[in-house]
DNA sequence: GCGACAG
DNA sequence: ATCTTGTCGC
């Protein structure tokens, strides 16, 4: 579960703020770019986490599905309760664990992680979707729903149209347009993956509608989960 | 100093 | 994230 030995697991529950922006500043070197060939892509993991009201309950999920039918393959969902406040820019503290109980219940391993957050276009360039990649040594990326850091140009208003995403002068992510006439969403790396194929696959993921599928799966696991609680 | 701030 | 129905439009 933890494949690299430069991570202490015992990190990976930071006590305070401080300790867990000092573990994303040691961690975001370590995130590699790598070109994937989204044709060869086999089972992409949607994972998504959903809050009860009054935050004291959350059920994670993980819905694995075929990259070439999107039918689902494969799912796991995990009832915990948050350990870690939500804090911008620590989203991945109060995420990470509980998705990585979920992902370890899958009988299944995916060859690619989709992540509901960011990876790369976060204020120290490591977002959840690089937690999880770097964690699990897999490729990674991110599908936001609304900007976090940095400013892209609207895409063009037909699906498959993008644009940069922009912070302090470098490219962190981009503005997909993945329906024509829908607002974008916002694709970043997480690990072991690059922002073209990242772009490409989440397209592929979304035919019908904004969120690629895996993730539109995992919200509702982990949302009809959590009202049968 | 102030506002903004993934889910 | 969540509290919340119907409604307009493709």
């Amino acid at each position: 579960m933890n494949a690299d030995p430069r991570i202490d697991p015992a990190d990976l529950r930071p006590s305070d703020p401080a300790a867990a922006r000092a573990l994303q500043d040691r961690l975001a070197p370590l995130v590699r770019a790598e070109p994937v060939d989204p044709g060869r892509v086999s089972l992409v993991a949607g994972l998504d986490v959903t809050y009860a009201p009054g935050d004291d309950r959350l059920v994670a999920a993980a819905v694995v599905l075929s990259a070439q039918t999107l039918e689902v393959v494969d799912s796991a969902a995990v009832a915990a309760e948050p350990r870690f406040p939500y804090v911008p820019g620590l989203f991945a503290f109060r995420e990470v664990p509980p998705l990585l109980e979920a992902i370890g219940r899958l009988r299944v391993a995916p060859d690619v992680f989709a992540c509901d957050g960011f990876g790369l276009a976060h204020p120290r360039r490591f977002g959840l979707a690089c937690h999880i990649g770097l964690l699990l040594d897999r490729p990674a990326f991110g599908i936001g729903k609304s900007p976090f850091v940095g400013t892209a140009e609207p895409p063009a208003e037909e699906r498959g149209s993008w644009t940069p995403l922009i912070d302090a002068g470098e490219v962190v992510g981009r503005a997909v347009r993945t329906r024509s006439g829908v607002k974008p969403v916002y694709v970043s790396i997480g690990h072991r993956i690059d922002l073209a194929g990242a772009t490409e696959l989440a397209l592929r993921l979304a035919p019908n509608y904004r969120v690629p599928e895996p993730i539109r799966r995992a919200d509702r696991l982990s949302r009809d989960r959590l009202a049968a609680l």
